[in-house]
Parts: structure tokens; C-alpha cells; sequence
DNA sequence: GATAAAGTATGATAAATATCATATTTCGGA
DNA sequence: TCCGAAATATGATATTTATCATACTTTATC
């Protein structure tokens, strides 16, 4: 549903909400090796994120990655505005560009509910909310090694 | 959400199921005119759809493609799967291998209800159910001209 | 049974996405 | 003030997805 890039681009965001704050902070190189994401890959994306202002940097020494308050209080949905765009999640299941209420395509009426939901829920839970679970133990963010 | 593949065969199908029977069929040429979906790709898309009797043909002058009353039993989600698997729609979220309800992804108790909610629609409709709306002129498959 | 009209099989090209590599800029600390 | 550590910018390569093309097979009809 997401893209790669999003899914890389959300996990080692939400890797970021859990452990860094302004004054501890995650270089790339590490951030991929917690993650498992390749480096350069996640680099790239860092990037775009920190440029629209998802994400914090700091560079030099000492420098890295990591989220301000007003960086957790950004919804799950900007960021994947920032990497996938709003195109893909938001536009006619069947692509058909003017699809609505009035003029739907089949299957607009029956899964419109269930995928406004799940948009919903994007656009409301901001990044700080789900690093939550992530710090007290409830959710994770690997597989069990 | 869906790939352009499955977006594309799905519009075809769903204006087979309004326009055919064992008697009336429809040549790839004739599909890809009335649905704007390049010829050449859907007949690869059509083909596969056949070759997994998602779909009827015949071959041969008077030929084409059509559905059968078992083909359109089928949920709309059987296309699905066999244009781009089950990977895509049913994964985490995040692209976390191991990510169940003991062992959660940050992401799976705020969206997985909605989302289950949408796959369970795709799953319960058949082709037969979408194509009512569409034969008695409540739902669209194309913009309007 | 010859012919032409259809789907079928297969592979080639193009575009988008994912991945890798490298030179540049910024900045902290000796 | 100079060195190295970090992000940043840019571009190259690889893989996947979308698209196009073409030769082959089956079958209705004359």
C-alpha cells in the first residue's frame, strides 16, 4: 500500500522518535544498521525528509539525525505526502480520475468507508504518538532477531 | 493502493461483466477502445486472467472474451491475487516480516481494523455484485466525455 | 482444407523505483 | 585555523513495472 521508500522512510522515522531528541542524536550509519535499511538508500531519503522539515540534522561532528517536539507532533501521513506523494493513497482505486458521490465507479460505495478510515487514521496519529508503544516495550519495529 | 495492472484489469473485467455473456463477447481491440487501456498491455493482462480462469475466451473468428455465471462468482480480490499476489495488499504495513498481534508493528492496532475492513469488502464482492450498479447506469467505469 | 480472425506465447523497449557511489558543504574540536 | 566527521547534492546503476511488437496457435466460415 505504502511504498518502499515509505515504509524505509517511516521505520527509521519512528526509529528516530524513539531514540533521539535534541541533544542525542543518530548518524546515518547507524540508523541503518538498526534498522537494516541500506545506508545509502536511507540517506537519501533522510534527506528529503530534513529538506521539507520532517526530520531534524545537525551536520559536522557530533552531528546526526533527530526529531524536535514539533517534528512528533507532525502526522504519519506528511511524511509519506513528502516520499510517495498524495497521488497514490488518495485517487480512485480504478484510477478513474473523476470518480466521486455522484459519478462513483463500482467500487467506490462499498470500500470508500474502510479506505477513509485507514487514511483517517494516517492523518491523525502523529509520529510522537506511535513512538510511544515503540519506548514502553508494546510495539516493534524489527523482527525478533 | 492497487498496481496499475490490477487497476487495468479490473476496469476490463468489471465492463466484461456488463457487456458480455457466453453469447456476447468482446475482442481486446474493442476493450481497449471502450475502456482506454492500452491494447497491447491489457491483452497481457487478459491473457493471464484467462490462463488462471479468471476470465473466458475463445479463440478464433467470433471469438473474444467473456464471463461465465462462475466467473462472475468470483470476488473481486481472486483478480486481484493473480495480477499482483497477495504480498502487496496483505504485508505489514512497514514491511516488518514478523509482525503480528503478540508482536506488533508500531503502525498495526491503529490501522489494521480499517484495513482489514477494506480487504475483507475486496474479498466478499464478487465481479457479479459490482457489475449490477454498473448495468443499471449507478456507478461508472469511465470519466465522464 | 484454405483463409482470416481471433486469442496465446514470448520477448523487446521504456519509464519508474530502488539502490549504490562520490564529491561537496558545514561544523566541532584539537 | 586546520582536520576530520557528519549531512547534502548529484548522478550512476540495477531492478521492477509498464508498454509495445511480433510470431504462433486455434477455430469459424467459405
Amino acid at each position: 500500500m505504502l511504498s518502499n521508500s515509505s515504509k524505509y522512510a517511516l521505520t527509521a522515522v519512528l526509529y528516530l522518535a524513539a531514540h533521539t531528541d535534541d541533544r542525542q542524536k543518530k548518524m546515518v550509519k547507524d540508523l541503518s544498521a538498526s534498522t537494516n535499511i541500506p545506508k545509502a538508500y536511507l540517506a537519501k531519503l533522510l534527506q528529503q525528509l530534513s529538506r521539507h522539515n520532517i526530520i531534524s540534522a545537525t551536520k559536522g561532528p557530533k552531528g546526526g539525525y533527530y526529531l524536535t517536539e514539533e517534528n512528533r507532533n507532525l502526522p504519519v501521513y506528511s511524511l509519506i505526502e513528502v516520499i510517495d506523494g498524495t497521488q497514490r493513497m488518495e485517487s480512485c482505486v480504478l484510477g478513474i480520475e473523476e470518480c466521486n458521490a455522484e459519478r462513483p465507479c463500482p467500487l467506490h460505495d462499498h470500500v470508500y468507508p474502510a479506505r477513509d478510515a485507514f487514511l483517517g487514521t494516517l492523518k491523525k496519529m502523529t509520529i510522537g504518538d506511535l513512538s510511544r508503544d515503540l519506548k514502553n516495550g508494546s510495539s516493534f519495529l524489527t523482527a525478533q532477531q
